[in-house]
DNA sequence: GCCGCAGGTCAACAACTGTTTACATGAGGG
DNA sequence: CCCTCATGTAAACAGTTGTTGACCTGCGGC
């Protein structure tokens, strides 16, 4: 039953409520009385849970990626596959999706620029290595990672519409360049 | 001569400062006294000149992108060519050059989203239409934006080293992308 | 020499920030 | 039943923010 005082509850709601707050305005802009009002809590506690907004934040980004099993993708379509499942995650939007976020308030907060290079170098560096084989996976992985988080910023950041970047040819000329960075030879 | 009360010379340290200190730190973090400090000026001067940080920022990340002349590059080597010139531009770098404050910026800030969505319908469009002839410069801009804005996000956002992004891997591999982008044909 | 006024200073303002402190409340074990 | 302590509240704090208005300052024309 849902107790009136359930901490674990106020907790989980305080975490949602950060996240929906700080994709909408950046870490700075998003003030600790929003995030509470927005979980329907007070702001002090806020600091009784989590210690203060830069402790909240980092509970708020924490992610996993979670890629697809591309074991059994034919290598000629690993890139396609990796943009189809990355539109599917976040078109699919809840509307907080973390890695969202994390772009967002990357751009003026070390923290969440170090969260970022953490996921390039514990998730997709190793799927790279995985999937290809190569060495090189860092440089290969790097370059993926440009692909990757531009098209998310251009079409969340800047908020460009549907028609400028339709989803059939974002999967087809963005999945032929995904390929080419995983296995196509490198200078 | 260089007088003692020049409103001009002001105004433009004014700027030039406003210009470093929102690309160390974005919009939010910055505040009209660092900058006024950093000009060596009086804070209250910000708002006798421009009238207020808000304005003093739309100022400050004014822009023309100046592309290179693309006329008498050969077809094959466009690609190759803006990643070159994009790259000169921003490594040749006295540290703040306003595309770099505008990526940093826009994530959090409406007024600096809706400046890359001008450079994108205003400069990079036409250039792409001037130098393709094709129809679709609409569709092709944008995915040269996802793959430009990215490369930069990652090398200045994130911050990665140049061993993870050799240049010369980045002209070779981003270049071609760009070439693709701009005349393969769309799905 | 003096005066006007563009250029620059100074201190204060009101609003808002994250955080802390002291206090209320009510569910659940004894 | 009542006492306790996790849970939640309210108010205040100290600091910072952007902005403002009243006030100097000194150059250029008379």
């Amino acid at each position: 039953m849902a107790l009136a005082k359930d901490a674990q509850a106020t907790r989980d709601r305080l975490v949602a409520a950060a996240r929906a707050e700080f994709s909408r305005q950046g870490f700075e802009r998003t003030t600790v009385r929003e995030i509470a009002a927005a979980a329907g809590v007070n702001p002090a506690l806020i600091n009784r849970y989590f210690g203060g907004k830069e402790r909240l934040f980092a509970e708020a980004v924490a992610i996993e990626i979670d890629f697809p099993d591309l074991s059994r993708t034919p290598r000629g379509d690993i890139g396609r596959a990796l943009i189809r499942h990355f539109f599917a995650r976040w078109d699919g939007g809840d509307g907080d999706d973390v890695l969202r976020v994390l772009i967002g308030t990357a751009a003026t907060n070390d923290e969440g620029a170090a969260r970022i290079r953490d996921i390039l170098s514990g998730q997709i560096e190793p799927m790279v290595a995985r999937a290809t084989g190569s060495d090189r996976a860092r440089e290969r992985a790097c370059l993926i990672a440009t692909q990757i988080l531009g098209l998310a910023y251009v079409r969340y950041v800047l908020a460009l519409p549907d028609t400028d970047l339709p989803p059939e040819t974002v999967s087809e000329a963005v999945g032929e360049t995904i390929q080419r960075y995983l296995f196509a030879p490198l200078p």
